[in-house]
DNA sequence: GAGTTTGAAACT
DNA sequence: CAGTTTCAAACTC
C-alpha cells in the first residue's frame, strides 16, 4: 500500500517484512549503531562487565533477535549491570525494571525503551521477552508509530562540539544534549528525574524546563558534583576558581550571580531564534526571581538539595571590572614613572662616564623607541599625553594584558614581548627595577584584597555569633570581642564595617550587593588608586 | 519498605 | 497542540 511504508508501514505487514530493507532496518541500525557503539566506547570500566545479556538493542527482532538476544534466561544472571549513568551518552545502564501495569511494553519500561528484553527484572506480567515476541513486536510497532525516534538514543553526541574542555567540573566531560530536551519544573534539572541530568548532559535549547540549574557554570550544579563525588583536591582548586570568578564578580563578565544564565548565553552565542530566546527567558523568569538563590533554595523542595552548599566567594561583587582596569592603569603608570626616573638616573650616570657608550645607547634607544612605538599602537590607554615615551617591554606587556582582559582582544602579535634580548647596558636594570616596582605594587594590592576578604569573613562569623549571643544573652554587655581567630585588628575594623553584615543572617552570604560594592570601592584597591 | 514526588509517556 | 491521566523511577522518611 501507500508506498513502502517509509514511515509508518501498516503494522501487521511490517511485522512480517521487517527484516526487509526499509526504514525498519534503518531504524534498527540507527538505534543499535548509535547506542551500541557510543555506549561501548564510552562505557567506563564497567565495559569489562560480562557483556552478558542486555547489550542488545533491538526494538525489533526477527533477524536480529537470535543474534542479539541472550534471553531472559538467567533471571539473576546480571546483578544490575550498573553503569552509573554518568557517562555522557544514553544512560546505558541495564537496570531491572519494576513495571506492574505496562507489561513492559511501553516506554515506561526502561528495558523496553532501551530495546532490550527484560532479564532478571522485578516486573509483573512482563511481555518484554522472547516468549511474547509477537506482542512485543506489536508494541514496538505502535510505539514507533507514535514516535519514530522512540528507540533512538535520547542523547545526541556533542552538538556543541567545542564545549568539551570548558566544563569539566571535576566530572566527566559533558558532551551532547538531549534530543527532545526535558520539561522539568521542580527538580531544577539537578535530580535524576531530569533526563538530561540523568544522562549527564547539560540542558540545552531543546529543553523547556523551568528554573533550570543544569547548565554550564551553574553554581548549584557544581556544588552538587563536588559534594557528590568528593573531589577533594579538585574541589579545592575549584573553590579557588570560584573565589576568583566570584571576586571578579557579578557585573562585567558573564559569570554573574544569577545562574539561569547559560541559556541566555547560549541564545546569544547561537544567535538563536527569537523563539528559543523567549523560551530561555521564560525559563529564567519562571524560575523565580533573578537573584533568586536564596528564595529558590528555600522555596525549593523540602529536600532542597541534600547539602546544597552554594559557594560564594567572600570577594564576590567586590572587584568590579572597572577596578581591574583601574588597577592596570595604575600599574602601567607606576611602570612608566619608574622607567622615567630610572632612565634619567642612568643617563646622568652614563653621561658622566663615557660619551662613546652614550652614543651607543642613544642609537639603541632610538631603536627601542621605534619598536616600542610600533608595538604600542596600544600605548595610549591612559591617554594622558605622557605617551609611552619609554615604555619597557614589560610595561607594554602589561598594557597588552590589560587590553586582553578588558577587551577580550587577542593581542597575540601585538604583544610580542621580547624578553631581554638586545637591551642596552643599563637598560635591563631599569626594566628589572621597573618590574620590581610594578610587581610590588600589584602584590600590595592583592594583599589588600586578601585582607579585605578575611575581614569580611570575620564579619560573617561575627554576625553569626552576634545573632546567637544576642539570642542568649540579650541585654548583656558586649559579649562579642572574644571572636577567636581573626579577632585582632580585624574585629575593630569589622565593627565599623557594614552594619548589614551584622544584621544579615549567616545564610545571606549570598547577598552582598550594592552596599558591599561601595565598600570595596573605598577599601583596598581604591585607596590604591587614590594614592596614585 | 512504604509513601511521596517527579516528569516522561500515553491518552483525550 | 494543550490538558489530563498513567506510569515507574527517584526520592524522602
Amino acid at each position: 500500500m501507500g508506498g513502502e511504508g517509509n514511515e509508518f508501514p501498516p503494522k501487521k505487514d511490517v511485522l512480517e517484512e521487517i527484516d526487509a530493507p526499509t526504514m525498519k532496518s534503518a531504524r534498527q541500525l540507527d538505534f543499535t549503531g548509535v547506542s551500541a557503539s557510543d555506549v561501548e566506547s564510552i562505557k567506563p570500566p564497567t565495559a569489562t562487565r560480562p557483556v552478558t545479556t542486555v547489550v542488545t538493542p533491538i526494538p525489533i527482532p526477527p533477524s536480529l533477535s537470535h543474534a542479539s538476544i541472550r534471553k531472559p534466561e538467567s533471571p539473576k544472571s546480571k546483578p544490575r549491570p550498573v553503569v552509573e549513568a554518568r557517562d555522557g551518552t544514553t544512560p546505558q545502564k541495564k537496570k531491572q525494571c519494576n513495571c506492574k501495569h505496562s507489561r513492559c511494553l511501553k516506554l515506561y519500561c526502561e528495558c523496553f525503551a532501551s530495546g532490550t528484553y527484560c532479564d532478571g527484572c522485578n516486573c509483573v506480567n512482563c511481555f518484554n521477552n522472547v516468549e511474547n515476541e509477537p506482542a512485543r513486536r506489536e508494541a514496538v510497532e505502535s510505539t514507533l508509530e507514535r514516535n519514530p525516534n522512540a528507540f533512538r538514543p535520547k542523547i545526541a553526541s556533542s552538538p556543541h562540539g567545542a564545549r568539551d574542555n570548558r566544563e569539566e567540573v571535576g566530572e566527566v566531560v559533558m558532551l551532547g544534549k538531549h534530543n527532545k530536551g526535558c520539561h522539568c519544573k521542580k527538580s531544577g534539572c539537578l535530580k535524576k528525574y531530569c533526563e538530561c541530568f540523568q544522562a549527564n548532559v547539560l540542558c540545552s535549547e531543546n529543553c523547556r524546563c523551568m528554573d533550570c540549574k543544569n547548565f554550564e557554570g551553574s553554581e548549584e550544579r557544581q556544588a552538587l558534583f563536588h559534594n557528590e563525588h568528593h573531589y577533594h583536591n579538585v574541589a579545592h582548586l575549584q573553590h579557588a576558581n570560584a573565589a576568583i570568578t566570584g571576586a571578579i564578580g557579578s557585573s562585567g563578565f558573564a559569570s554573574a550571580p544569577a545562574p539561569k544564565r547559560k541559556k541566555a548565553q547560549e541564545i546569544f552565542f547561537t544567535q538563536a531564534t527569537k523563539d528559543s530566546s523567549t523560551h530561555r527567558l521564560g525559563q529564567a523568569n519562571s524560575g523565580r526571581t533573578t537573584s533568586s538563590k536564596p528564595v529558590s533554595q528555600r522555596g525549593g523542595n523540602a529536600s532542597s538539595g541534600p547539602a546544597k552548599v552554594v559557594y560564594r566567594s567572600l570577594l564576590a561583587d567586590i572587584i568590579q571590572p572597572q577596578d581591574v582596569k583601574a588597577l592596570c592603569s595604575v600599574l602601567v603608570a607606576v611602570a612608566e614613572e619608574a622607567a622615567k626616573t630610572l632612565t634619567e638616573h642612568r643617563l646622568e650616570d652614563q653621561t658622566e662616564t663615557s660619551l662613546a657608550s652614550s652614543a651607543q645607547d642613544q642609537g639603541q634607544d632610538n631603536d627601542n623607541k621605534g619598536t616600542e612605538a610600533d608595538k604600542s599602537g596600544v600605548e595610549e590607554p591612559n591617554s594622558d599625553g605622557s605617551k609611552g615615551r619609554d615604555l619597557s617591554p614589560d610595561t607594554l606587556a602589561l598594557m597588552c594584558d590589560e587590553q586582553d582582559t578588558m577587551l577580550m582582544v587577542t593581542a597575540s602579535h601585538n604583544c610580542s614581548v621580547q624578553p631581554n634580548s638586545q637591551l642596552p647596558n643599563g637598560q635591563d636594570q631599569v626594566y628589572a627595577e621597573q618590574e620590581k616596582l610594578v610587581l610590588t605594587k600589584f602584590r600590595d594590592c592583592l594583599n589588600r584584597i586578601i585582607s579585605y576578604g578575611e575581614l569580611r569573613e570575620s564579619n560573617c562569623s561575627l554576625s553569626r555569633m552576634d545573632l546567637e549571643s544576642a539570642a542568649h544573652t540579650a541585654a548583656k554587655t558586649e559579649p562579642v570581642v572574644q571572636q577567636g581567630p581573626v579577632a585582632n585588628g580585624v574585629s575593630q575594623t569589622a565593627k565599623q564595617q557594614p552594619s548589614q553584615l551584622t544584621t544579615t543572617p549567616p545564610t545571606t552570604t549570598t547577598t552582598p550587593n550594592t552596599s558591599s560594592q561601595t565598600h570595596l570601592h573605598k577599601t583596598p584597591a581604591l585607596s590604591e588608586k587614590k594614592d596614585i
